[in-house]
RNA sequence: CUGCCCAUAGCUCAGCUGGAUAGAGCAACGGCCUUCUAAGCCGUAGGUCGCAGGUUCGACUCCUGCUGGGCAGGCCA
């Protein structure tokens, strides 16, 4: 409806302007309902190129409009607005595209917007994902949704970090504990993993492979530092360095003792983890095409490769024993290392792979949903990929704030370290997947979001999730009570609608389209929760106006209930969007 | 010190590539259930869009500076 209204617009000022070259043409639903069901500020702009007078040139274009069946008036208004009003079949209109393909209604041909790649979540397999990640997972999973709605073909990723230090560390924790279970008493190291997951594994570790990686507390230790005794007067930075040196040596020891069983131990561990972690995605709703493991970068010699690309191309260079990269000569603030000192390639190196092999498999376009601690990175990798010859504008990143947890209007405090977080298992559990869900996407992305627990939980009409769910409970209430078969709406004779809040809610209705690409160009899935409230809203007071169903008027509750179902099928289409249920009943 | 994000009603937040009188929810106040689910609706009140400049027909929106808050600046990931 507003592509044909632009259409129209664009004929009338090739007549009226000739010469002119005109990019988008603006086109709003005003706010005020007597500016219209659409408005134009065209003649604003185009005023001053024209050299005439806005007011004049509107009404040059409004004698230009080409004859249409949809429009009932066009005026002038204000300083040159051009403020259209449709007739009212038009309005209507939509109520039975709806009813006519409920799933095709705004969604766009797939693929033809090009394929696009979206990462997320990719946390580290060391522990439970904890509610931060649940706000990647919701926002990655809605907006993944919301391209492949407005016609890209996506490809959802979770890129695995199973190589590197962090999985020695949970690794060398869980063997750790398997020790202490069998009774080798050893401190436990103050920055490996603590979590009773950790322990359970170690228990699992005794299940398959009963007493056969047993080995000596002088064994494990032998050649490490010691942990610093708290009462040691040493500075923070001191303590710190000893705490990782005593790890690194461990981790040293572990695999010596252990020989091939480290590796089975690291990969039962890394498996459980991630197993653990599809699960818990899977039953919010996320589910992805690709998990794509780092360790298979350097199996498969990647990340040697694309570091001697960098070098054939003369953007390598050696300082303090370490290979740097010069992103400096790309847009980023300084070099990075890629290869340290000890000849272990940094993560920044794997990433540079990573994203080498990603723009190889051909997308239009590239998103990495990202945490915002995480912007600073950005430059890098962009750097790197401008370095190797890509067009680095295919990757977007789109950054996601952190999340704090009130209760009762108190914070919850939590810390990685130890533990202390609340994971989003715990999360789902208390306030069930749908209102995590929706609240999770309920504020912009690049805002911190305050996630009220009470609200969430409540079972009041303060609850948002309720309010959209409820208005689609609501119309399967009335069509039941009416008992006919919603297939035959299709044939309702719309023209008999027609009061105020009938035409407000085809209007939000008929919004539903736009509203859905818009979020998609704008990685925005928070304005199609914000439809969704207003698209309620319209409902309910429709519902409270009138009664649908009209005993002695049989045609006129058939439009009624026509309108009603079509908005009931756009709820539960656009709630899906966001991996969100429509029950029919509350 | 440098970079990024944020600042809108008492509170939590929307505001579409610059458009007409800046919106919603909660809280406050006043109404609406013998009729399809009151988890709902209708109404009232509430604002110097952080501050100061600039760009123009027009700025919450764009630019600069300032104030205040969050985050980031490893041979960690």
């Amino acid at each position: 409806m507003k592509t044909e209204l632009e259409q129209l617009l664009r004929a009338a000022i090739a007549l009226a302007l000739p010469n002119s070259t005109v990019g988008d043409i603006p086109l709003e639903r005003p706010r005020q309902a007597d500016h219209g069901d659409f408005a134009s500020s065209i003649a604003l702009q185009l005023a001053k190129a024209a050299g005439c007078n806005p007011r004049q040139l509107a009404q040059q274009i409004k004698e230009a409009l080409p004859v249409s069946g949809m429009i009932e008036s066009c005026d002038i208004a204000g300083p040159g607005f051009l403020n259209f009003k449709l007739r009212a079949a038009t309005r209507f209109a939509v109520v039975a595209n709806v009813l006519l393909s409920p799933e095709q209604f705004g969604r766009q041909a797939s693929g033809s917007k090009g394929s696009i790649q979206v990462e997320f979540v990719s946390s580290n397999p060391t522990g439970p994902l904890h509610v931060g990640h649940g706000r990647g997972a919701a926002f990655g999973a809605s907006l993944s949704n919301l391209l492949d709605f407005a016609g890209w073909k996506v490809q959802r990723e979770y890129y695995v970090n199973d190589a590197g230090r962090q999985m020695d560390i949970l690794t060398v924790s869980t063997w750790l504990r398997y020790l202490s279970q069998h009774a080798v008493n050893l401190d436990f190291p103050p920055n490996g993993y603590q979590g009773d997951y950790v322990g359970a594994m170690a228990e699992a570790l005794t299940a398959h492979h009963g007493a056969s990686y047993i080995k000596t507390a002088t064994e494990v230790t032998a050649g490490c530092p010691g942990i610093p005794d708290p009462i040691l007067p040493i500075d923070d930075k001191q303590r710190e360095a000893q705490i990782e040196a005593h790890m690194d040596a461990l981790i040293h020891q572990a695999k010596a003792l252990l020989g091939q069983d480290w590796a089975t131990i690291h990969a039962e561990v890394l498996a459980e983890q991630l197993d653990d972690c599809r699960a818990d995605l899977e039953e919010f709703g996320v589910v992805f095409d690709c998990w794509f493991s780092e360790q298979s970068l350097y199996d498969s010699g990647r990340v040697a490769q694309v570091v001697a690309r960098l070098d054939e191309l003369g953007h390598l260079y050696v300082k303090d024993g370490a290979v740097w990269f010069k992103s400096s000569a790309f847009g980023d603030e300084k070099d990075r290392v890629v290869q340290r000192e000890n000849g272990i390639y940094t993560y920044f190196a794997s990433d540079i792979a990573y994203h080498d092999e990603k723009f190889g498999r051909g997308f239009d376009r590239i998103l990495n949903v990202w945490g915002a601690d995480h912007h600073g990175y950005i430059p890098r990798v962009k750097a790197a990929l401008i370095a190797l010859g890509h067009d680095a504008s295919r990757l977007v990143v789109p950054l996601v704030q952190f999340v704090s947890l009130f209760r009762n209007g108190e914070k919850v405090q939590m810390s990685t370290r130890k533990g202390q977080f609340v994971t989003l298992r715990e999360l789902r559990e208390e306030t069930g997947r749908d209102a995590a869900r929706f609240f999770y996407v309920l504020r912009k992305s690049d805002q911190a979001l305050d996630f009220d627990l009470s609200l969430a939980t409540s079972e009041s009409n303060d609850n948002p999730v309720y309010y959209v769910q409820y208005a689609h409970a609501r119309v399967h209430s009335v069509l039941s009570r009416w008992g006919g078969d919603t297939k035959e709406l299709v044939n309702s004779d719309l023209s008999l609608l027609g009061t105020e809040s009938e035409v407000a809610l085809a209007h939000v209705l008929a919004r539903f389209p736009e509203a859905a690409d818009q979020a998609a160009t704008d990685y925005a899935p928070h304005s199609i929760a914000f439809y969704l409230r207003d698209l309620a809203a319209a409902f309910h007071s429709c519902y409270n106006s009138a009664p649908f169903i009209v005993a002695e008027q049989p045609e006129l509750t058939r439009a009624r209930l026509a309108l009603a179902y079509s908005t009931a099928l756009v709820l539960k289409l656009g709630l899906s969007l966001l991996g969100v249920s429509a029950p029919k009943q509350m």
